[in-house]
DNA sequence: TAGTGGTCTAGACCACCGT
DNA sequence: CGGTGGTCTAGACCACTAC
C-alpha cells in the first residue's frame, strides 16, 4: 500500500516520512543517541523506495536532528544548545556621517596590518532612535592609491555586501568580536553621550580566504538601542 | 566517458562535481546571482547520471553556495555577511558559586512567568582567569514543590545541556540577547569589581515548543575575559 | 513546446559493522 | 555472514518557466 493518501495534501513522499520521523524526536518517542529504524525498515513502514527513505534522512541530517553512521544506522543529535544565530542585517537604517581618507591610528593600522604611512578610507555612519544617536559605526578599509577612485572604493565600501556582487563571491568571510566598553573619545561624542557609559561594541573583520584582513570596522551601541538577540540554530519549523 | 580518474582517489563522483563547482564559485567564475549550467549539462560534462548531479548541486545548496528555482535553474547565493555563528560551548570551567531555592526577585518572575509566591532555584556560577574572577552566572528555573528532589531539578538545572539527555530532546530551544551594563549589585560583588564597570551581559532563556519560558539565566562577563568571537558561518571547508 | 528542476522507482555494487 | 549505510544508474512522470 502506498501512502498515496498522504501525498494528496501535495506534500511528497519524502517530506511526510521526514515529518513523521521529526514529530517522534520533537516528541521524545526519540532521544538523543537512540537508533531511528533503518533504511529498511522505513522502506517497508511507508512502502517508499529506498531512495526516497534515504532523502528523507537526509533532510533530517541537514536539518542538525540526526546523524548517520555506515555500517551501523542513522542516530538522534544531540541538541547544540551552545551554538547560536546572531542576525546583523537589520543596520540599513544608519546614516553617512562622514567619509574621508586618512592616516589610520595605531590600532587600525596594526589591525589592517598596514604600516604607518599607508592611508586609510574611513566611512562613519550613526544611527538614530528616537531622534538621538543609539549606535555608531566607523569602517576602515585600505586605500589603493591609484586606478580606483574614491567613488569606486566607497562602492566597495559598503563593507561586504557591495563586494560580494561584484568580485568573487565567498572570497571573503567576516569575523567579529562582541565586548563591553566604557564610552570614550570619538564615540562618546559621536553618541552624544557621557564618558563611561557602558556600550557594547562590535568589531568586524572582513577577511579573504588568505588570511588577510582587508577591512574593519566598529560599531558603539547605546544601551538605549536594546540588546542584540541571538537564538540556537534549530527548530525553526 | 566516466570520470573515473578522479574516482581512484576515493572521492565520490558527486562530490568531485561538487568541489569543481565550489571552486568555480569561490574563484569568482560564477558570483551571486549567476545560473549555474543546467542539471542536463552538467550531467553531459561530468558523464554521470541525473540523480548523481542532483547530489552535487543538493550539497552545494545544504552548504549555502547555491539554491533552485524549479523551471528556471541554480543560481549562486549571495554571501549572508550578517549572519554569525556564536560559540558558546567552552563555558565548562565554572565553578560553581551557590545552589539555593529562594523567592526569585521581581525580574526573574516576571521573565519565567511565576507569581510572586513561587519559588525558583537558583545557581551561581564563577568563573576564572588568572586567579581572579572574569565572569559570574545566575541561572533560574521554577522551583516544582512534590516529587522531585532538589538533586534531580539540579541536575536537570545544569540548563539546557543536560535537559536534553533525560527528556525530550529538541523540545527546547535557547534565546539569547547580548547587551553592555555597568557592575552593580551581586554581579560586581561576584567579579570584584568596582561599581561601573563595563559588562558584557548574555541574557539566556530556555524556552519550550510551546513558547513557555522553563529557565532563565544572566551571565556577567568582566572586559579582562576577552571579547565574544562570531563568524559568517560559509567557508568552513 | 522545449527546457528546467522536483519526485520517485527498482535495481546494482560497495564498504563498514557486528556476530 | 547478514544487516547497515554510501554511491550510482537509467529510466519515469510531474510542475513550472519561457518563448
Amino acid at each position: 500500500m502506498r501512502m498515496d493518501a498522504l501525498l494528496r495534501a501535495g506534500e511528497p513522499m519524502y517530506l511526510v516520512i521526514a515529518g513523521e520521523l521529526k514529530g517522534k524526536i520533537i516528541a521524545g518517542e526519540f532521544c538523543p543517541g537512540d537508533t531511528l529504524p533503518s533504511e529498511n525498515e522505513l522502506r517497508g513502514r511507508f512502502a517508499a523506495s529506498r531512495e526516497t527513505v534515504r532523502k528523507s534522512l537526509k533532510e533530517l541530517e541537514n536539518e542538525g536532528y540526526i546523524y548517520s553512521r555506515p555500517g551501523k544506522g542513522y542516530f538522534v543529535c544531540k541538541p547544540e544548545y551552545g551554538r547560536f544565530t546572531l542576525d546583523l542585517r537589520e543596520d540599513e537604517d544608519a546614516a553617512l556621517r562622514h567619509i574621508a581618507v586618512i592616516v589610520p591610528r595605531a590600532e587600525v593600522a596594526q589591525v589592517l596590518g598596514l604600516d604607518k604611512k599607508k592611508r586609510v578610507i574611513e566611512i562613519v555612519r550613526i544611527t538614530h532612535k528616537g531622534g538621538r544617536p543609539s549606535a555608531c559605526e566607523m569602517r576602515y578599509l585600505p586605500y589603493s592609491q591609484g586606478q580606483p577612485t574614491i567613488e569606486a572604493d566607497i562602492d566597495y565600501a559598503v563593507f561586504p555586501e557591495v563586494a560580494a556582487g561584484k568580485t568573487s563571491a565567498f572570497a571573503f568571510h567576516t569575523e567579529m568580536s562582541i565586548s563591553a566598553e566604557s564610552a570614550a573619545g570619538k564615540a562618546a561624542q559621536y553618541l552624544e553621550c557621557p564618558e563611561g557609559t557602558p556600550l557594547l561594541v562590535l568589531r568586524r573583520y572582513l577577511v579573504s580566504l588568505s588570511g588577510e584582513r582587508l577591512g574593519y570596522a566598529v560599531k558603539y551601541i547605546l544601551p538605549s538601542s536594546g540588546p542584540l538577540t541571538a537564538t540556537t540554530g534549530l527548530l525553526l519549523k
